[in-house]
DNA sequence: CTTTAGCACTCCTTTCATTTGATTGCTAAT
DNA sequence: ATTAGCAATCAAATGAAAGGAGTGCTAAAG
């Protein structure tokens, strides 16, 4: 357990280095903290600090820098959640109720305005289809060569796509079609529809390729589309002067280009809270000198999709923090 | 009109230029292509191109880099577009026809393919709607509360969306819809459905917001979806050398994360041919340091989508022109 | 026992001069 | 028309020196 001042001295000090990316030392601290001790003093505090593993040193005489474990800390147990200006809430609410939602998916507008407002790199992406269990196929003929087919899943989420036929279908086949489909899919997770399913289909009903073929591609693809990567700021980290080192801002963009990679960090995240993950505590290699935040965006028990934001472990933690608890109450209580 | 020397000698220092991002001096040249001059000739030479404008020097004793100039008439005159070996004839083609396809869009295939065959980054985006005309627009009513909307437009492209009400519809409202709205937007331009498409629906039509809002809302997001970008191997860009300038790095992501100029960059080729902009040459400020290479994907005269490269002005136009068109040929005849 | 002043020591950063080497342009010879 | 030869130019690498910021430790003061 830290003593008051310990705690103070490592406030000051992440929140300094996150400010102006330099090593934070003993005399700084005094003078911008105003603290009513010595610079002596501040520097007994930080060597006893670096002991313990939250501060480090980048060479014998230089300032301190916060280690991982020292973000770690600062992120737990020190940082206000409630940085966020009049300002910053009006901006977000504005975009928020903007009428571009009426077009644009609310998670993607929602991640570029935390990018907006953070300046650093926010993703996003709709819900996870392939946890999703099917609660219902159901088939509707519109014209002999023309159907719809409207999936409901678990998590409330609605998905439709109409199916062409290059040969006329009609209305008894599309019954026993709804037997057969839900027969087969009830309670299975989405994923189920791929593959072995066609071929299934192939073996168990009497219709040819030409009819099962449009109908499972096209489900494939709708169910594609939601798992859909937004992407937004990724300039923006060339502002920051991590991203002056080459070898930094390469793995960046390596990262940003991967979409597994992406997809993993978004969908790794606990559904009910805002997840923090400085550096190595990411399960990606690739992620080690990152740090990532992300929350779920809900609305009731469905499943709207996962928001992140990518930048250095020098990250603004209580900014972005705060930033993404506003958006996230707003985005549920905007819903309802 | 240059001399089959000074062709000779422009030809290989663009080349050399691409492959090594050195400039390159009347020596290496003699050596590399085993010419039977002395490097005082050849200087003589790169003397006279340079006073044309097809070289420059990056200080007073350096060797000779080709100017925009110089990229121009390599491309237009001495470039060989053949420039394709086996085993990249053969991974194209394995990639064009896997069955990747049946579930993703091939334009983005395309794409992705080209970029890996090149290492350059490749974007792509789908058929423009904005200029596409209206033909007819046509709605069905599945259920009193779901009624699905067919447009098609003078590109043969179809467009359907689903559309779902807070309040019953009957039969009798739908073809009254189906009358005002062919009557109001055949023949005019995608964009039409827009605001004011809006205002005059609500009031003309004694339907309330609550059923004309859905279907505006939903037509103007299902026509969205289709300009969507993609982008792949923007990673690449990074080990190319001109990258290692931060400046430069930061200019690319920049434009990358900019997507109406992304989609200005793509939209603004010409249909029928694979297009080259080279620096100056691209309409766009930013892209002055770069070079872009489009073309259109078409079946018939169905548009498909724009694909497109953008990499720095030392690209090896050879290569990426060969590509292209292998792949433009492939997917014409893979579509038949 | 806590705090602090003072100073030696470390090491980064910047600057400047020097050297090295590649390449050109030009002149004069072939 | 071609080429050998050479002075001139400039980038890039190397290294020495100076300057400065910051720490750790010791000894004294509170």
């Amino acid at each position: 357990m830290l003593n008051d001042r310990k705690k103070h001295v490592l406030r000051a000090i992440v929140e300094e280095y996150v400010n102006t990316a330099e090593p934070v030392s003993s005399k700084a601290l005094v003078k911008k903290e105003h603290l009513k001790y010595s610079s002596a003093t501040i520097r007994n505090e930080m060597a006893d600090l670096e002991k313990i593993g939250y501060l480090e040193k980048t060479h014998t005489s230089s300032g301190r820098v916060p280690s991982e474990k020292g973000y770690r800390y600062y992120v737990d147990e020190l940082l206000k959640d409630d940085n966020i200006s009049v300002e910053e809430v009006k901006y977000i609410s504005e975009k928020l109720e903007s009428k571009i939602n009426e077009i644009e998916d609310l998670t993607k507008v929602a991640a570029r305005t935390i990018s907006e407002v953070t300046h650093y790199t926010a993703v996003s992406i709709g819900p996870k289809t392939k946890t999703q269990l099917i609660k219902e196929i159901k088939f509707v003929l519109i014209n002999p060569r023309l159907m719809l087919a409207i999936i409901i899943t678990n998590f409330e989420v609605m998905k439709e796509t109409v199916i062409k036929f290059d040969e006329d279908i009609n209305e008894k086949q599309v019954e026993t079609m709804n037997y057969m489909f839900n027969q087969k899919l009830k309670n299975q997770p989405l994923e189920t529809i791929d593959r072995p399913l066609e071929e299934y289909l192939y073996d168990e009903m009497s219709y040819s390729v030409k009819v099962i073929k449009p109908i499972v591609e096209q489900i494939k693809k709708v169910l594609r589309q939601d798992e859909q990567l937004y992407l937004k700021g990724a300039n923006n980290a060339f502002d920051l002067p991590e991203f002056n080192s080459l070898e930094v801002a390469k793995n960046f963009i390596n990262i940003l280009d991967k979409r597994e990679l992406v997809e993993d960090v978004l969908s790794s995240g606990l559904a009910e809270d805002i997840n923090v993950y400085i550096g190595e505590e990411n399960s990606q290699e690739e992620l080690k000198d990152f740090s990532v935040v992300t929350f779920r965006h809900k609305v009731g028990d469905k499943d709207m999709g996962t928001i992140g934001i990518i930048g250095p472990k020098r990250m603004d933690y209580s900014k972005v923090i705060s930033v993404m608890k506003y958006i996230s109450k707003k985005l549920n209580e905007g819903e309802k």
